[in-house]
This record gives structure tokens, sequence and C-alpha cells, in this order.
RNA sequence: GGCCCGUUGGUCAAGAGGUUAAGACACGGCCCUUUCACGGCUGUAACAUGGGUUCGAUUCCCGUACGGGUCA
């Protein structure tokens, strides 16, 4: 009697590599696709499906992907923060709705295309680990899952390279083979969030100025939610050298620039904490960590501040940490949790 | 109004009677990247204007326009 497994297929090649692993394992699979804002994707998928012989089931998420996601993202900017709605979606959307699909279908596990591992220690705790391929690892994305969650998730591309995953999508002859890889925000088709922000919410967000550190006006910018802590590019202004942003402030509508040595610091706090294992609180713990996901992870010392907040030293300063981003935190190549850096 | 100085790419800014007219920053493209960014590679782009002098002027001279200074 084999398990069934539901396996969550965006209609790109990960995922559809990830149902073929799963079939051939012997799982009874269940496509699902979610249709979260454009239904692009869907039908890819449901070739996938058909190719595979497996069911293929299209489930309506667009309200909940607006209110979970795209509201939440919306929130962060006008806060002046800068949000990371990858994790947001696998959080409130991905697995949580797929965990409550499984259940109806009677499924025991569910599945992605995500590079990343899961294992169960000799202590019965379920780890989430890196994937094999370091250079398309994805577990930065999955920091909130938790335990209960990790034991029904199966990630069958942690073994395998990206190489590998399209090599195996060619000769199954999948549609979707030479598929581009996903990129930017799912949901802003051209890559202008802050166009997007403000088309969606009617808003404008006005100009303001470009000051230094000591607060001289130095020029215009086009609208505080158009830029991020460490930003360079797309500044519009030129002082003869390069200029990043180093802070925004929402209220007096001003983005302060200055130097990359101005960018670095070591110390940062976070909040909505997801830990993934016990840490212990108020008691530090040497752990590795990284602010973002293309970063590699650098060694300090976390310690929790209370049941949602925890502290982040780390023992070289870190480059642009900023607001509304996830700190996640590793031992060697597991994960052991993160939070938002406030 | 008189006299003096300046006017080079989007910005700042070198430079010489014959140069591919520097450089920095900005900007574009590509790559990287399931976030925003960083980063790498690469590219576009200028001598205010009219008339002289000269074999040749963006560079010298004169006028015009626009800035700044100064004198009643």
């Amino acid at each position: 009697m084999s398990e069934r497994v539901l396996v969550g297929m965006s209609g790109g090649v990960d995922s559809a590599a990830a149902a073929l692993l799963l079939k051939r394992a012997g799982y009874e699979v269940i496509g699902v696709t979610f249709r979260l804002f454009d239904g692009e994707g869907i039908r890819d998928a449901a070739s996938i499906c058909e190719r595979l012989g497996i069911p293929h089931t299209v489930c309506d998420l667009e309200t909940c992907f607006h209110r979970e996601v795209i509201g939440r993202f919306i929130d962060a900017y006008e806060r002046g923060e800068t949000p990371n709605p990858c994790v947001t979606c696998n959080r409130y959307i991905k697995f949580s709705k797929m965990l409550e699909l499984a259940d109806s279908l009677g499924a025991k596990y569910v599945a992605t295309g995500h590079y990343a591992r899961v294992e169960r220690a000799e202590n019965g705790e379920y780890c989430l680990r890196k994937a094999v391929d370091e250079g398309k690892d994805q577990s930065y994305f999955l920091y909130t899952l938790s335990q209960a969650q990790l034991s029904r998730i199966l990630f069958p591309l942690g073994d395998y390279t990206k190489a590998e995953v399209r090599e195996m999508a060619e000769q199954n002859g999948f549609v979707n083979a030479r598929k581009r890889d996903s990129q930017d925000i799912c949901f802003v088709r051209d890559g202008d969030y802050a166009s997007f922000i403000e088309a969606y919410t009617g808003k404008v967000f006005p100009e303001g100025e470009y000051i230094d550190p000591e607060g001289r006006v130095l020029g215009k910018h086009k609208g505080a939610i158009r830029y991020t802590v460490g930003q360079r590019k797309g500044l519009g202004i030129a002082l003869g050298r390069h200029a990043f942003v180093l802070e925004k402030n929402m209220q007096e509508n001003t983005v302060t620039l200055g130097s990359n040595e101005d960018l670095f610091c070591s110390t940062l706090t976070a909040w909505d904490a997801c830990f993934l294992s016990e840490i212990t609180e108020h008691q530090p713990r040497r752990v590795c960590a990284k602010v973002r996901n293309t970063q590699k992870q650098t060694p300090a010392t976390v310690t929790r501040l209370d049941g949602t907040r925890f502290r982040v030293d780390f023992e070289e300063p870190q480059r642009a940490v900023s607001r509304g981003q996830s700190v996640v935190l590793y031992e060697g190549d597991r994960v052991l949790g993160g939070g938002i850096i406030e």
C-alpha cells in the first residue's frame, strides 16, 4: 500500500521533477497547482501530470494570496521595511494550504520542488538542511516551517543539482524542461514593485530629499518605497563616488545616503521568531547566520530575548542589514530558525 | 549700463591649433538571484551659438545668449 503525497506544482521544471521522483519512488502522487494571482503555470503543470499519469487539481487561493502575501508586502513597504514575500508565501500560503488540502485528500505528505532537505535526527527531531546543490539551496526561505509541518514534508530535489533536474526533465519530455528559472517577485510582472504598490493601493509615495548622515540635503529621491538599505543602483544622483542607501525615514520622507563602509554593523534584533529546534531563552548560542539568501552564512551568537524576539551578534560586521528582511540561523547545514529584522 | 571671468556627455570635471576629446559619478543592456538589494561584465553619450583667422579650430579673435564678480 503506497503512501499518498500531494505535490505542489508551479508549472516549472523543479516541481515537475519533484513529482517525477516521488512517482518513481513508489508514492501515490497527486499534483496541485495554486492559482495565486494570474493562473500562469497551470497548463504546464497539468501537462506534466498527464504525462506522469497522475491526477492534477487546481486550487484557487487568489483572495488568500492577496491578503496574506501582497497585503503584508505592501504594509511592510509602507512602514519603511524591505519585506521578503517568498518567506511569507511559503509560510502562509504554500505549506499551510497544502497541508490543509492534504488532510482533506487523505495524503500523509506534501512535497515541493524546493532545493532543501528534511531529515530526522536520532532524538526524533526533524532537521531542515541545505540542499546538496549549494548554489541553488533554498533553505533560507523555509525557516518558518514547524516540526509538525516538517514531519509531513518531502523535498525530493534536495539531493540533486539543478543540472540533473534539467536533464531529468529533458529526458522525460517535459514541456517546461528549458523554461527559464523563476526570478523577481512573482506577482510583479515587470519587476517594478514600487509602481505595482502605487497602482495597487492608489497611493502616491511622493518625492523627498536625499540627505547625508549629517542631515545635509544632497538631492531629490523618487519616493521612499523605491529604496532599500544597501542599494546603489537607481539612485539617479551623481556625487562623483558611489553612494549607497543607509536608511530611510518614512515620517520625514528622507533617504539617507553614504559610503559603503557606513553600511556595516555587527548586531541586530529580530522579531516574529520561528525556531525549528530549541534555542534556550537567555542562553547565548554560537551559530551561523545570514541576512540575505544569496549571502554566505557567517559566525554569530544568538540570544533569545523573549518568546518572539532574539538578538544576533556577528563576529564580523555585516553589510546592509535591512528591516523587514529575514535573518536565518544555521548550525552547519542545518536551519535552526529565523526571524524578521527590526 | 561699464569692465572682468566662465560656458565640454545626464552631473561634476580634464585637455590641446591636427587627439579615438580623459576620468569619476549617473544611466542602459547582459549575467547573477524564487525577495529587495549587493556584485560581475558591457555599452550609450559632450566641446553654448553665429562669424572670422588658419591648410586645419572645440582650442585663437569678434559678436550673441546664459551664468558669476566688480564699479557709479
